[in-house]
DNA sequence: AGAGATACCTAGATTATCTAGGTAACAGGA
DNA sequence: TCCTGTTACCTAGATAATCTAGGTATCTCT
């Protein structure tokens, strides 16, 4: 039932979000899919790990919800990203690529980049 | 006093030790030391996290230690990887790679590597 | 004597994530 | 009609890593 998830998200999925409704208003559903086909399924969403999630980024301000429908005509509780969720993109993007070839560097001293 | 540190470690500190220790023989501290070194002091290991993975991960077999003298001549705990630690740390650093190339996919798409 | 570095340790809080459920509506096939 | 699968949301509680914020002891150098 459910999906053996050998990847783990370790603090990624709060700009995984982000960078997912920087492309437009989207459902909790349609970001988890979203991610996880942009990833080509590497990244697994859970869903009780997205809607806490959902719940701690709009209370940051970071993006706003309201219901409407999804493209199927069903109920769905849309997001859309905010100026400071933008913001806060943009800062985790630029950590990210630091944090990424901090460990990289550590990891893999042998390719050194081109 | 602290140091603030703006980049987490999110999952990655095990990893990190095992490079450290696949290098050879070496003490809490030092591995400390040498994790930032090598990442350009990008990232900060915390003694509260790092004698925690220590044990962790002498309970789980992948690091053994014995009490001895760091190059300063002081009372040491030194630690060294064991078998079951290098297979790990091959399993943890291929993990890694699958994983920043996904999440890099995702947040850089404009910068499709080479 | 005091400061700073070396080296270790721990309790407790915080936080994200995961586990493992649950509800409801709809579509399509048997 | 029933049943399955998909879409879409939600939550309580456990787990586990990390962080906060202390502590001890020894040694060197000024």
């Amino acid at each position: 039932m459910a999906k053996r998830s050998n990847t783990l998200l370790h603090g990624t999925l709060d700009v995984l979000i982000l960078k997912a409704l920087s492309y437009g208003q989207q459902h909790g559903y349609g970001v988890a899919r979203w991610i996880e086909a942009s990833s080509d399924e590497v990244v697994q969403v859970d869903e009780g790990s997205l809607y806490p999630a959902l719940y701690r980024m709009e209370r940051r301000g970071w993006i706003q919800a309201e219901w409407g429908l999804s493209e199927l005509n069903r109920k769905a509780k849309l997001y859309e990203i905010t100026r400071e969720g933008r913001a806060q993109l943009a800062a985790e993007t630029e950590q990210w690529r630091v944090f990424a070839d901090a460990i990289s560097k550590v990891l893999l001293p042998a390719e050194v980049n081109a």
